[in-house]
DNA sequence: ATTATCTATAGATCTATAGATAATGC
DNA sequence: ATTATCTATAGATCTATAGATAATGC
């Protein structure tokens, strides 16, 4: 057994630095988030991923494919608990819809925008559109899926006919999505007033009252 | 005088093709404007434009010093319409600031999304961050400057405090530049019912009444 | 023996420049 | 003479593989 701050396995790498505490594949993750979302993918070079890591540009080979496989696992970790949270919100039907969507809002765009790294803006790349994140795209569906059920089931929204119910579940997630936008604008703006001012506007979007919290 | 379709002068091209009537010049931003926007900003090499527009490689360089040129081009002759439309509705005092604000959000998103090619999306790559692109910046700057007047201007802007007003604006307009996403999602849905339906879920945002357009 | 890392590098780009060329214009 | 284009290419990458090496584990 290893002490905790034992020398690991392996050969030791050229340029040593504190140990993180992380495992080199969160490491290597961690770097490229941050590179992703600061320099652009494109920009971004499988040198500068592995050597902000702190290992040399071969190793990252080690553990992932290539770029591509980075940016994918970045993306799904992502998603993956938006669409946790609305499938367990889904199932709530004790609480009020308008609530519930409120919630969903508010927690997505504090995940989007949190995090040191603005995760969500790698969404928006053109790339991403590639068959190798299919698998990115199916859980986003099914979060969008989420968001216009629950959406159906608020009174202003069950009252629209279903075409008027699409447009405003995509207008809503466009809201969401979109802030990854208003974040980058202005970041030192604090994140929970602002998640909740961002779910406030999209229950106005639904048709809930104007004025505060909808429900 | 040439004739209409009289020959030009300089090389000819090397693989001939009918002639498109554009310049050379705009046939280089239509060929990049095409590929940016479809295939990423980063994975279209120069070559690529130069090919797709007719011409070899090294022709490029004749009218723009590189790919950022190409891109900050496009980006300003998106946004520049937009502000110009935004300041010549600002100087129209005699209607209401509702009845402005709608258009102007239902002007931009079909800018946006109009033209054959979501050039909008250009907007959300990180590498637009650079100072290449300052020019772009201000006028994007203005713009929003335009929307932040005008929806003081409205009733229920000009009721809001000035902290929540900005908040507002950010939001209207993170809204309405994130309708390039939504527009990805379905490209198939009629722009000018969706552009009329983005003005209005803008106007239940600024706190107009849900209930059609505001005015 | 196993593992994590390293060094070295082939091969494949891609950018941007230099200099030649084939039209029209005068 | 001027212009728009071409061909050719140097130099600078960047990716991904091959094979060596320096730890720990048994």
């Amino acid at each position: 057994m290893s002490t905790t701050t034992g020398r690991r396995v392996g050969r030791p790498r050229a340029t040593q630095r504190p140990d993180s505490g992380m495992s080199a594949r969160d490491e290597l993750l961690l770097a490229a988030a941050e590179l992703f979302t600061t320099s652009g993918y494109a920009a971004t070079t499988t040198r500068l991923v592995a050597e902000s890591a702190g290992m040399r540009q071969a190793t990252m080979y080690h553990y992932f494919s290539g770029k591509e496989d980075l940016l994918a696992e970045l993306l799904e970790s992502t998603v993956a608990p938006s669409l946790t949270l609305a499938l367990r919100l889904l199932a709530d039907d004790a609480r009020p819809a308008e609530e519930r969507l409120w919630e969903l809002c508010r927690a997505d765009v504090e995940l989007l925008c949190g995090g040191r790294h603005n995760l969500g803006a790698l969404y928006l790349l053109p790339e991403v559109r590639g068959e190798r994140f299919t698998s990115f795209h199916r859980v986003r569906a099914d979060l969008k899926a989420a968001y216009g059920k629950l959406l159906a089931a608020t009174a202003a929204g069950g009252a629209l006919d279903r075409g008027e119910r699409v447009l405003r579940t995509d207008l809503v997630f466009g809201l969401i999505e979109g802030v990854i936008l208003v974040h980058r604008s202005d970041p030192a703006r604090p994140l929970g007033a602002f998640a909740g001012a961002t779910a406030d506007a999209a229950l106005r979007i639904v048709g809930c009252s104007p004025t505060g919290p909808c429900p």
